[in-house]
DNA sequence: CCTGTTACTTGAGTGAATCAAGCATCATTG
DNA sequence: CAATGATGCTTGATTCACTCAAGTAACAGG
């Protein structure tokens, strides 16, 4: 998504910070991980894989279709990022797992997205959690 | 973007909130984007024209190369939404406009994409005015 | 076993996005 | 005023994300 989603006619100001603000985060999320030369959808399953994993499982996560996720997976084995061992437990699955390079990665990754984390520090302790209170207010 | 941007590993709850937000945003713009039969960036592009403007100009705003938005709009194009008429003025240039079809399914997409109406509504005036200024002081 | 379900892959098709080239037109300036 | 270069946009080629429909293999229950 290069392309922001919005503005439709912001009628209130609150409207215009906020889509100003999720315009922001996902091109610091894109930028970040093209920053380790992935896609954003790529960098989102690579983040998801703390622990090994079936693809149903990230498919069921993520909300998208499982054959979005098997294209995204086969890309990141064929860039040495994940593997996808057979499951023991039922031959028709498979454990999606990242190997060290994924880890390392990912890790870059996560320092590169600054984002979040440099907003966030901008608030002091209680202006967060006043933050925290109204975002969980408004999403309801 | 089906799939959602993060989280890396969200050590406060403030970002871990932050993320939810833009995912249930970026959701719910694709959501109302589909009501109307458009794709994001189709509905993104047709609420940037609500006074006819050129290719070039929405390129810089949507921060994309120029072929991506002639793509688009030729895309819009053919489904009666916007014009492509020559710019009297400069014969390479062409200004784009929405038809009253346009017009029409673009209101329809407004009405559709609540999610940002509702979140702030659920504040009191004052909890938005707050969030305002938390928000802007987030994004520095 | 047989049946149905589950887990995943494959194939086809669309759209978004980027880059490199190309074309026409404008704008400058020597 | 003609040559040069910059602009505004389109085309073509490619890659990736995404979805849907079908297919295959393996599980699970009777």
């Amino acid at each position: 998504m290069a392309l922001p989603n919005g503005p439709v006619a912001t009628s209130s100001e609150a409207e215009a910070v906020l889509f100003d603000l999720v315009d922001v985060y996902d091109r610091a999320y894109e930028a970040a991980a093209a920053e380790v030369s992935l896609s954003s959808a790529q960098a989102c399953v690579l983040g998801r894989l703390d622990e090994r994993r079936g693809m149903g499982a990230l498919a069921e996560e993520l909300g998208c279709d499982a054959s979005n996720i098997t294209q995204i997976v086969v890309r990141l084995e064929a860039l040495g990022l994940v593997t996808r061992e057979p499951n023991p437990r039922d031959r028709r699955a498979r454990l999606v797992a990242r190997t060290p390079r994924g880890d390392e990665v990912n890790q870059r990754f996560a320092t590169a997205f600054t984002f979040a984390r440099t907003a966030i520090g901008r608030l002091s302790p209680d202006e967060q959690d006043q933050l925290t209170a109204l975002l969980r207010k408004a999403l309801g």
